[in-house]
DNA sequence: ATAAGAAGCGACCAGCGGTCGATATACGGA
DNA sequence: TCCGTATATCGACCGCTGGTCGCTTCTTAT
């Protein structure tokens, strides 16, 4: 790219996916802290001031990967939502989608669920929209699942964060004890046989 | 403390301790990476070089607090394995002794979590041989169980992080939907209720 | 009196995230 | 055709970080 020329908004927003792309492997093989700026810009072919134009911060590459990649997820799951009636067989629809999302983002995921809390207020605040706009779907999932006496009451927030971070923290995992999808299966088995009713109050 | 002067071990220990306190209040309020090593020397009354005599990097300051508080919440539970017959009885009363880790090792024990995979050997050695320490204590119970017929057959390594990440992201999340104790209860409510047998196969 | 050694720290280092002004190019209007 | 303006790019720089090293100061044993 010589310096004069204008760029589209279409190539502005593959730059942008170039960058984003390179920063996912690097913090994948690295770690957060160990992935710098300069090495993210030569891989990019770029100064490092160039970066600046297309993210503000090194947070915000982070933060916009996530934002994108979970709201697919909310979209497909959305969907899934929408297309499927028994809330059992939505929740562990809903949940495979999840373990779709590719393992570059594993690093990021778990990084930010760290450190949102002290991110600049702007982060903090998209980061905890599309956080709260997923976790609703799940929310609202449940809610009908207990409304239909599919399931039992239960805290309906809490179980479909402690759902959300199962994925994020026992499927993630470095060190499996087995596949992904029977992992998946058995933590799906393990929550939904204490949201059930088994015919109990 | 005067230059020349030598420290007894007990008087190393309490410098060491004191620091860790200075460093877990600062790591609560502004996050691992804000929180600088200037600053708390500067706030243990000290030169920042000195420090580095107490601990050889900042990462390691972050280790030795995770290390000796769960060694602590580790045995803790042992003896909890040893005193109580039921499996369920027991798995409560360890996760609410994990509760009673104190809230400022919150965010340590979260950064650990994200960044373990990135730190130095050595590091990673110490924090997962505590780790799967604890996690045996709960794998042994839930196994215990599965022998006594009292819970399903169930992977027990999976149940057991599943518990044990449950608390860590569901209690200690800044958003509580209820109290601390409530919420753990909910939690081994639906937990427990998938793994104990209803008289099922 | 002095040598040995502990405790402490000031000055320094490379590397970091981030800023800014200079530069090179493209393009619309005269 | 030429020029002014908008754009894209980057080198040089800043303050700060985690970490190192060697000097100083003091205690203690001889």
């Amino acid at each position: 790219m010589p310096k004069g020329i204008i760029l589209t908004p279409e190539q502005q927003a593959e730059r942008r996916e170039e960058i984003v792309g390179i920063a996912l492997r690097l913090i994948e093989e690295n770690g957060f802290k160990k992935t710098s700026m300069r090495e993210i810009a030569a891989l990019a072919n770029m100064g490092k001031s160039s970066l600046y134009d297309f993210f503000k911060t090194k947070d915000e590459i982070a933060v916009y990967a996530v934002e994108k990649q979970i709201k697919e997820t909310t979209q497909e799951a959305r969907r899934i939502v929408a297309d499927e009636s028994s809330p059992e067989q939505c929740l562990r629809k809903i949940m495979l989608n999840h373990l779709g999302v590719p393992k570059q983002y594993r690093t990021v995921l778990m990084w930010l669920n760290t450190e949102s809390d002290y991110l600049e207020e702007e982060y903090r605040n998209r980061l905890q929209a599309i956080r709260y706009a997923y976790q609703d779907v799940v929310q609202s999932v449940i809610e009908n699942g207990v409304a239909l006496g599919v399931f039992r009451k239960t805290d309906a927030a809490l179980a479909s964060r402690l759902l959300i971070n199962s994925m994020l923290s026992i499927v993630y995992t470095s060190r499996p004890s087995t596949s992904p999808e029977k992992m998946l299966d058995e933590t799906m088995n393990i929550i939904l046989r204490g949201i059930i009713n088994h015919g109990g109050a």
